[in-house]
DNA sequence: CGCGTTGGCTAATGGGCGTAGCTTTATGGC
DNA sequence: GCCATAAAGCTACGCCCATTAGCCAACGCG
């Protein structure tokens, strides 16, 4: 009975493939068996390599948030204010186009508590930094900058996810409202920044 | 053997409660054998008021994006402007809250193609038309009345989703960020509506 | 060469969905 | 009041998946 010759790298390997194959429901529909079969291998033998599926589902996770960070990290070097965000933005979009699948793993939130979350919870932290990084740029007050990486993480991920779930009809025109959105984020951020602050919210009222 | 005096609206209630019960993985955990649990029935019980569990989640989709529409129509009601947009967010937000099982199955987006998610697909589209009702207050030009829609339903939805899966370290300013939020997509809606545009993006470059 | 480690395997358990077919309950017409 | 029939349960089963246990063969180092 020959050698498969599998390693933990390479079940990993094989589960990122699986993810691609299925499109936007591909983490969704991880599966070890799915896996195994790739392999060419009984579902069994994976856990040789892998402590079980959730464990699979980390690493794949922990694999996509450092690629987005990597890509959005080298879109923005060198670049600064509302170019830098642009570049950020368009990133971070294109990365989910080229790969829903590990896009979608990005979105389970790691557990603030288990331990074994570490590892995703330390790469989330760093992506949020990148987007902190870029901000900084804007010269916002400190109090503020925290505002202004909310409502750009919630405009880009919520725009990408609406997108990648078939949230948008006439789909020709998705291209110019991404490009909007990113520019009123950049105008929100410099207007945030500017010492007059016409954006300075009212507390009061506006919620609940 | 005593009836358990079931229904097809009885089961989706139940499932409701399934899904409510479980916080947000509520709906991706929700599962037959709990309904069945719940009802004190037998699983396969269930099948006589129900045609599959992809149907029973369907349902509770269906109803999830309703309460979602008429909790942002009758927020803005007598509403115009910011005003409006700021009760649109507002409840939309509240809505998640509340429900934070029932906000996550408003997230799977129906199957275009799929004759049975026909209802899924016209309420969807109905949320988006209370968005877009929102938005008419502002006086955009037509074509840039899909742009603002997107940037509204992005940001608020993105903001929303990001809380709820715990991406939000430090939660005591989550509220005033989303206020900073509404602020941000109110000046960027009202400067898509000024005939100056400076907000007029320039489709070249900005992408890719 | 030998032997321990390691990477496969099969078998089996448990849980979930879904189907088939049986039985009992409720109901409504006579 | 009786009985036929439809509706609402049930058990038994098949299939898919994850996971555990325990076995055996291959590889690699001495």
């Amino acid at each position: 009975m020959p050698r498969a010759g599998l390693s933990h790298d390479a079940v990993v390997r094989l589960a990122l493939e699986v993810v691609d194959e299925g499109g936007v429901r591909g983490y969704a529909d991880l599966t070890l068996a799915k896996v195994a079969a790739k392999a060419g291998v009984a579902a069994p033998s994976l856990y040789k390599h892998v402590g079980s599926l959730a464990d699979l589902r980390r690493e794949v996770a922990l694999i996509a948030v450092r690629e987005v960070t990597a890509a959005a990290t080298s879109a923005t070097v060198g670049r600064a204010g509302p170019d830098a965000l642009h570049a950020l933005g368009s990133a971070w979009r294109s990365y989910a186009h080229a790969h829903p699948g590990r896009y979608a793993a990005t979105q389970i939130g790691p557990d603030p508590d288990d331990p074994a979350d570490a590892e995703p919870r330390a790469a989330a932290a760093e992506s949020v930094r990148v987007v902190g990084a870029v901000l900084q740029g804007f010269g916002l007050p400190d109090d503020r900058l925290i505002d202004a990486i909310r409502a750009v993480r919630a405009g880009v991920h919520g725009f990408v996810t609406l997108e990648l779930g078939g949230g948008f009809r006439m789909r020709e025109d998705v291209d110019q409202s991404f490009g909007v959105l990113l520019d009123m984020l950049v105008a929100g951020v410099t207007t945030l920044a500017t010492p007059s602050a016409p954006l300075d919210h009212d507390t009061a009222g506006s919620l609940r």
